[in-house]
DNA sequence: ACCTCACTAACGATCGTTCATCAAGCGCTG
DNA sequence: CAGCGCTTGATGAACGATCGTTAGTGAGGT
């Protein structure tokens, strides 16, 4: 965050919370089992993080948008940095079971596989756009420990496209030189739906996820 | 940044500057013209910025890089996100020029132009991967008139690839349903090379743009 | 004499975190 | 049922560090 004393921009105080969280659904996943005070907490840190990054939200920000004062965050929560680590897992599961069991119900066939992973992928990053954000912008202000173990889910998910990938390729369904660059192709085109996604806009999940779908299976004939 | 009294955790001082600025070429492209302290302070906050994030790094960080004291850094500079701006305009204004010269530059059919958008987009997100970092992470630290400013390059670089989706499918070369969302899928993907891609890894600047200028043109027919 | 660029020193604000305190709600024993 | 200890979560106040920025000064080259 920044100080000082001269011409100094402080932006709003985040929001007034929830726009859309009792319109469609919450900010967060189901996972996310906090409730009361530290719930908000992490709601507010969602947003503040999402739109201004770590380093650009105070403690005394959060505890502001929440209407507590400043040292009483510290009853539910040890440091920032936990508000932070407990959104990125929660995020990086969410992401890793949406993987999971999309791969799970999908015929066997690696076009299906694969059609399913990107519904899922793009589920995510339409249904918490935040979340998104936070975890694919954040993590440089993860301390070395967090950080791992955060990298280590999404390296499982990863995975998964990458061996449907593979298996693709065996069973000559695919056609790809560099099976980990169409992954990260076709990683890369979710991550970024984040950014731009307006659940009150024009296009649904459903119309991006068919054309993305679409997407990654035509980019690997 | 942060500050406390607490168990901080206070990074090593960015980076010992050019790691491979003498290796393969600048960090920042041709049309940064600024040389002497000026030029080594963008370069400490492009390194900065794009590791940890503009409010991640301090004036005094960035000093103590160049091996100047914090209020020299106030005569080649009005305020801190002088710095990020001048970064940002950088970037965008080259990767714009990138865009522009490879459309003059190539036959006129639609999947010779998409090929060549997308080898231009390539390029600048494998020769800057910081640059594109900063621009693409960083925009909400910008002040309102400079957001907006840069905000309308992008929107003329969007528009270039836009243009050549709608008349490639005018033209019968391309099928599309939704030409905005393969121009953010496409642009997405390319977004994203800044996060992995590695001067000195397995992978060149080629190998990612032959594929990826491939995936695009597959991704539309 | 003038401009450029570096310096020392300091400003007030804001940072993350800690501390001692206290009101309310709980189950327990008498 | 009264009274007790205990936990939970809120509070005001303060800590030392760090924040962006400014002022005044001076050396060196033109």
């Amino acid at each position: 965050m920044e100080a000082g004393g001269g011409s100094q921009l402080r932006p709003e105080p985040i929001q007034s919370l929830p726009p859309q969280a009792a319109a469609k659904g919450s900010l967060l996943p189901p996972r996310a089992a906090a409730t009361g005070t530290l719930r908000r907490l992490q709601e507010a840190a969602l947003i503040g993080f999402g739109e201004r990054g770590y380093h650009g939200v105070s403690i005394r920000d959060l505890a502001k948008t929440v209407g507590v004062r400043v040292s009483s965050v510290y009853a539910h929560v040890s440091a920032k940095e936990d508000l932070l680590l407990e959104l990125m897992v929660i995020g990086h599961d969410e992401h890793n079971e949406l993987l999971r069991h999309a791969l799970l119900a999908s015929q066997p066939d690696p076009p299906a596989q694969m059609d399913a992973l990107v519904r899922a992928h793009v589920r995510m990053h339409t249904a918490y756009p935040l979340l998104g954000r936070v975890c694919n912008k954040e993590l440089h202000a993860l301390s070395d420990g967090n950080k791992e173990h955060v990298m280590s889910t999404r390296l499982q998910s990863e995975r998964m496209f990458l061996d449907v990938v593979n298996r693709g390729i065996e069973s000559g369904h695919f056609r790809c030189a560099d099976p980990w660059l169409a992954v990260a192709a076709i990683g890369g085109m979710g991550v970024r739906i984040s950014e731009w996604f307006d659940p009150e806009g024009d296009r649904s999940f459903e119309d991006v996820a068919d054309v993305y779908a679409d997407f990654a299976v035509k980019l690997l004939a």
